[in-house]
DNA sequence: TTTACTACCTTGTATTGCAAAGTACCAAAT
DNA sequence: ATTTGGTACTTTGCAATACAAGGTAGTAAA
């Protein structure tokens, strides 16, 4: 039914501008979603392996190096089947409020 | 982060008035939610273990008795959360569609 | 008495989210 | 030089959730 929220956030963050983990985790903190690093990489790993995401090393003036994540043209697809399900969902609830 | 939507429909359904699992079945199939029983009878028992719903039998004209649900007053308590936790996390999608 | 329909329940599996702990790079302070 | 602190990525183990599939059982019509 709800094929993960989160995924859809990563996917959302991704299509504006790429990002590490670090950072996702800080916009998402900023929308008030709370979530963790165990949460998140996994997640990562796994739209990567969907073919969701690629990615690429950067150097960090600061710290060790970084690993930013691109959405891929398929991320894209996906992300705008995401838009149409929480749109849906939307829906759903409010026909259930009714 | 998204403590069940599902529940959260459950709930919803329940607090207008009362019904049994395979009625909530179809108001669910009505709203464009695919649920089936595998998930729901599972979450009927687990909310009403937590005290958020409570039950009664009643007796079917055609076929077998029917468990009615009833919403209690700490499930009407966990709506209102859900509610404003829907609300929130509506605005958290939105904060990052910017 | 078999078939059909309705309704409830259980088991096993895959996925997801999290806590917790671990690895490793870099730079500044000791 | 070595320790400390900060940043960043990763893994492991556990609990919860959703589903597919199969099972139980009451009622009534063929």
């Amino acid at each position: 039914m709800r094929k993960g929220v989160l995924e859809y956030c990563i996917l959302l963050i991704l299509s504006r501008k790429e990002a590490y983990a670090s950072s996702i985790l800080e916009e998402l903190k900023a929308a008030n979603m709370l979530v963790v690093e165990g949460t998140l990489y996994p997640l990562l790993i796994r739209q990567k392996n969907q073919g969701l995401l690629s990615y690429r090393w950067e150097e960090s003036t600061q710290g060790p190096p970084r690993k930013y994540y691109v959405i891929t043209a398929k991320g894209r697809e996906q992300l705008a089947e995401m838009d149409a399900a929480w749109q849906e969902l939307g829906n759903s609830i409010e026909t259930l409020k009714k």
